[in-house]
DNA sequence: AACTATTTATAAAC
DNA sequence: TGTTTATAAATAGTT
């Protein structure tokens, strides 16, 4: 409808395809009005332009004409999918909130509050349990522990050894100054401190840091 | 553009307007297709005719034209309180994920598992709190059965007043019968069922099914 | 649903 | 963009 006929594809030239979008998308807008007033139909329409300007026109309410589109065909695929992904959502926050009920409930018994709820049965169970966590987290601490002491003892002896060389090798180096200078040793500045030759007293290992609690 | 110019209102006649539409539909259907191959535009369209059925075209992805059109215009409506809503789920749904496992972690060091990665301190710690634990735990269940048993001696003493009472009433009638018939009472039936003054022995309370741990 | 007289939309030109 | 105009397209009423 024009001076010419129009093949259907994309118009090249720019400025004509701007002026054909603007007149065929006002005419596309009137007939969608026309519609929905002559035949009493719910009519939505949306226009992007190539330059990403938005058009659009709904009889009724946009959203709502989207949403009854959704319900119409959505019974197989989208909307089905995220309405079925909430309600997943939803389940899981459910079973989160139980686990963590339930979680909070067992913390507070084994924290011995809040046990009006158990019978003498129960009370016995979680004793047993208790007893066995007590058990496991005392050997543990046990175990640290005795590693801890083994490591200062390795430590302690190699300071000991080492202590020793240092020793003799003060010995020698006094001696040979002993015999360069001639001077008398008895009373050698360097040699009061070194007291005989027991190095140190064993560590105790009480003093440590750590008590049997 | 027909045989006479129409008004722009609902078209009365229902066959009419019947015919109408599915004339103006196509019409305007092959317009959008148009629009949006001539003017390289997207288009979505919806339609619903007065008796529900759904005609629709876009010439991209719908779902995809109506976010387009959403956040076009809908940066101030649903969609970003949605968005918003969603984005609080997810936070909460983390927060509770991240509760759940800081739970568990908790329970296994109760119950003494996993305790690779806990320092001396903090075993010292959950010793303590374990203790506290057993101690509560134990002093709630000797509470519970010191009840039972106290309840169990109550029934018990209950009892053994009533036996009393039966048996010194069924002497009573033993008397009376045999003042009554004369016979002589050394082998009587009924006095065999009745030991003598002591009613019965103390209940051992070790056989109620309890036992010290 | 097909026909057709007529209205309407719009392509091209300004 | 807006107007004009020649012409293509759409469609109201009829069959």
């Amino acid at each position: 409808m024009g001076r010419g006929k129009v093949e259907l594809k994309r118009i090249e030239n720019p400025t004509n395809r701007q002026v054909t979008f603007s007149k065929r998308r006002d005419g596309l807008l009137k007939k969608a009005i026309e519609l929905s007033i002559l035949c009493d139909a719910e009519v939505a329409l949306l226009v992007f332009s190539p330059s990403g300007k938005a058009y659009h026109f709904s009889s009724h309410d946009m959203d709502m004409t989207i949403r009854r589109y959704r319900n119409e065909k959505g019974l197989h695929k989208m909307n089905n999918h995220g309405v079925r992904t909430i309600e997943v959502w939803k389940n899981e926050m459910d079973e989160m909130k139980k686990t963590i009920e339930i979680l909070e409930t067992k913390h507070k018994h084994l924290a011995g509050e809040d046990l009006s709820s158990l019978g003498i049965k129960e009370l016995k169970q979680l004793e047993r349990q208790l007893r066995i966590g007590v058990d496991r987290v005392r050997s543990k601490k046990w175990r640290l522990l005795s590693e801890h002491i083994s490591l200062l003892k390795r430590n302690h002896k190699a300071l000991q050894e080492e202590h020793t060389i240092l020793q003799k090798k003060l010995h020698e180096l006094l001696n040979e100054a002993d015999e360069y200078s001639g001077l008398d040793s008895s009373d050698h500045a360097i040699q009061r401190f070194i007291p005989d030759g027991q190095p140190h007293s064993p560590l105790n290992m009480n003093q440590l840091g750590f008590s049997n609690n």
